[in-house]
DNA sequence: CATATGTCCTGAGAGC
DNA sequence: TGCTCTCAGGACATAT
């Protein structure tokens, strides 16, 4: 579930280690079936070990660890965790880098579910290897005009089109249907017949919602999963306004009850009266 | 090219 | 109580 707020909370909780020196890359045992770390182990302790970090960055939903001219790439996908306090269980850390500093001497990629992803790449391979055909401009810093222009050329229901990171990246599944419920923007309409006027709307909800869930250092859902560095959950779920809240009676126009749709196998929420066309 | 669907994975919760 | 089943969704692979 991680989305832009979250990752962007794990990053701002690791940035103390930043003028670190790494000591030691290495995989704790684990009895779940590995996650997708690349390449192998020894090679990323044999490139990382000794650098010092220099910068820790967020690409869309991905932690950036950066050391010479190194970047280590994190992808928490549903359930990853970068932590720097002791992790949820100790059955599912994928990855440990032990840090030459005696405040932070550990962290740790942890992974309930394990489709999370660990690579290595060097700094001259970011933009080939993760930006080009996979990632649009931030969700955070790119201008009205180009989001507008990005959502006028897709049909897709436009929180499908929320979802592609090569449009606009770091929106998920739940920040989507808040920000359309904010825009009063009806899920399926298709995105390039949403007005201008209207897209405006969304750019601005997008903007709103994720600076303010950012303060709120992410959303912790029921199941309790996601968590920022020091193990602390988020506080946005409780101002979330129609996720994961069917049946619950508009807190919008207080009149009709939110409502759940499926779009591309993901659920979608909505108030069908504030969210016409 | 654009769009749609299937797949990976584990644990929580539902239902019997 | 303990079992089986369904579902959660980010990102990529594959299909249409």
């Amino acid at each position: 579930m991680p989305e832009l707020p979250e990752v962007e909370t794990m990053r701002r909780g690791i940035l103390g280690i930043v003028g670190t020196r790494i000591l030691k890359i290495r995989k704790p045992r684990c009895r779940y079936r590995p996650i997708t770390i690349s390449p192998n182990i020894p090679t990323i302790h044999r490139r990382l070990a000794e650098q010092t970090i220099t910068d820790v960055t967020r690409l869309g939903k991905r932690v950036l660890i950066h050391a010479d001219r190194w970047v280590l790439i994190l992808q928490p996908k549903m359930t990853g965790l970068v932590c720097l306090e002791a992790p949820p269980d100790a059955d599912h850390v994928r990855l440990e880098v032990l840090l030459d500093n005696p405040a932070l001497p550990l962290l740790r990629f942890w992974d309930r579910r394990g489709l999370g992803t660990v690579e290595l790449l060097e700094q001259s391979q970011i933009h080939d290897r993760i930006i080009l055909g996979k990632l649009g401009p931030d969700a955070l810093t790119i201008d009205r005009d180009d989001f507008y222009q990005r959502f006028n050329k897709t049909n897709r229901p436009i929180k499908v089109a929320l979802l592609d990171q090569k449009l606009v990246a770091g929106v998920g599944n739940l920040y989507a249907s808040e920000m359309l419920h904010v825009a009063r923007i009806h899920p399926a309409t298709p995105s390039s017949k949403v007005s201008r006027r209207r897209v405006s709307r969304l750019f601005d909800a997008m903007r709103s919602i994720l600076l303010e869930a950012i303060a709120h250092e992410g959303s912790t859902l029921s199941d309790g999963t996601y968590r920022n560095a020091l193990n602390d959950p988020g506080s946005y779920q409780s101002q979330h306004l129609v996720y994961d809240r069917a049946d619950h009676p508009c807190p919008t126009c207080n009149k009709s009850p939110i409502q759940r749709i499926v779009q591309a196998q993901r659920s979608t929420f909505f108030c069908p009266r504030c969210q016409k066309s």
